[in-house]
DNA sequence: TACTTAAACATTGTCGACAGTCTTCAGTTC
DNA sequence: GAACTGAAGACTGTCGACAATGTTTAAGTA
């Protein structure tokens, strides 16, 4: 029995190839290493990657569905440039997405969870104060608090839709972009107040502290594009 | 030259293979001639389409990143069994976003569009006089006057999750089921109270009342489920 | 008779090759 | 010299075949 556990498991990690190349391309993608604009060869790719064309483009196929790469019959693939525009309407998207999560999670979230979420928040404190404010934590623990609470709302299409498709392209500008937020200590605080919210089980306040939060995040980049003469990725203009 | 003009725009009409079988797959699953929990073979399919395996299996990776089939390694493929509980977390969804939508498309819906509602709630009123009541229109024109709605906000994200993730598993739903809303007169009043907000540019109001109206329908699939003894779909026990 | 085991079958995953289409570049003409 | 035309090259779309895995069935034993 613990034969076939073991044997289980390691095929549980191989997976398939194409689920395999396909987790390294979007990590790939994301971290920058293939840039926005880029062309996708697939004979390049598959010989890169050591495996056929079948597995590649099933792989590709995927990335389509994920939004990270847009293909055309007959002209090829390449990587989604994100512009100012459709990185707004991301936030929009979270905020609605995001204030029902926390509302559900002000009714569904287990103490455990929430106790894991106000030891996450200790967790992100002390590396704010470590680092003066630099806020290097925003960068992947901004969005392990967003992710806890939409596991804690239970309802697994909203886990699927912001874990599958928009986390990946956020944390794709982020590590672009190098935008960490500029406001460590204030969204620090803004945490507080909707793990509060949750733990007082206030569905209605727990959503709305949670869409002014994200709303706010998304004016900041607003004001920053706007500075930046609101061109993002195009610099062929 | 009419001969190669005939084939050629087949050819551009069918785009690729794998596309155009996969639209083909999809409406046979919203329309339930493959029923949920169907297996789907390989060969099988294949051989029904005319078409290889390699296509074939494009297309179903696509088919599961819209979530409408289910894929195991090296076990193969489903159509998904939408349950009672994923149907509510779907509408749960749709609230959330559809909201979103709504409000911004009192900001940014132009004047014709709006009128373009109005006169699709016309064509409501008289199809729900003349059926008395019985509603056909809810099982296609109810989701045209949403979507509708959706494309007003000018958000393609929004677009995007909505119109090519949600409204097939609604769609799918609503055939399968045949269950049109039980108050379609109701249902027209609220959608005209939304277009109301929208003309008054009031964001508010109109994300509010699309909320509630979304909410009210999930409430009445709750209680008819409950009423059903809380089981879609699993006809085996 | 019921359970274990192994062999045969079917299906999925992967690969290499061919056909159709797009791009590029050289040649020609105005 | 610039623009158009045509061919060569490269790439994507498609196909059939092989290998690996899962399933089923049948035989054998307790």
């Amino acid at each position: 029995m613990t034969d076939k556990t073991i044997v289980r498991s390691i095929q549980m990690e191989t997976r398939t190839l194409a689920d395999r190349v396909c987790d390294e391309i979007v990590t790939a993608i994301v971290k920058g290493e293939m840039p926005p604009g880029y062309k996708i060869s697939e004979p390049e790719l598959a010989r890169v990657y050591g495996i056929s064309r079948g597995p590649l483009r099933e792989a590709m196929r995927r990335l389509e569905g994920l939004r990270l790469i847009e293909r055309k019959p007959h002209i090829g693939a390449r990587v989604v440039k994100l512009s100012a525009n459709e990185l707004v309407e991301i936030y929009r998207v979270r905020e609605a997405l995001e204030g029902m999560a926390c509302r559900l999670a002000a009714e569904f979230m287990t103490e455990a969870e929430i106790q894991g979420l106000r030891d996450l928040l200790d967790a992100h404190e002390r590396s704010v104060e470590e680092l003066e404010g630099r806020a290097y934590f925003q960068k992947e623990g901004d969005l392990d608090f967003h992710f806890r609470i939409v596991q804690g709302s239970k309802n697994a299409k909203l886990l699927e839709i912001l874990g599958s498709d928009l986390y990946h392209l956020v944390r794709m500008y982020r590590y672009q972009f190098s935008v960490s937020s500029s406001r460590p200590k204030r969204a620090l605080k803004e945490h507080r107040q909707i793990v509060d919210a949750i733990d007082a089980r206030d569905p209605e306040l727990a959503e709305l502290l949670m869409r002014r939060h994200i709303s706010a995040a998304r004016r900041n980049i607003e004001n920053k594009l706007e500075s930046v003469n609101s061109t993002l990725g195009e610099h062929h203009g």
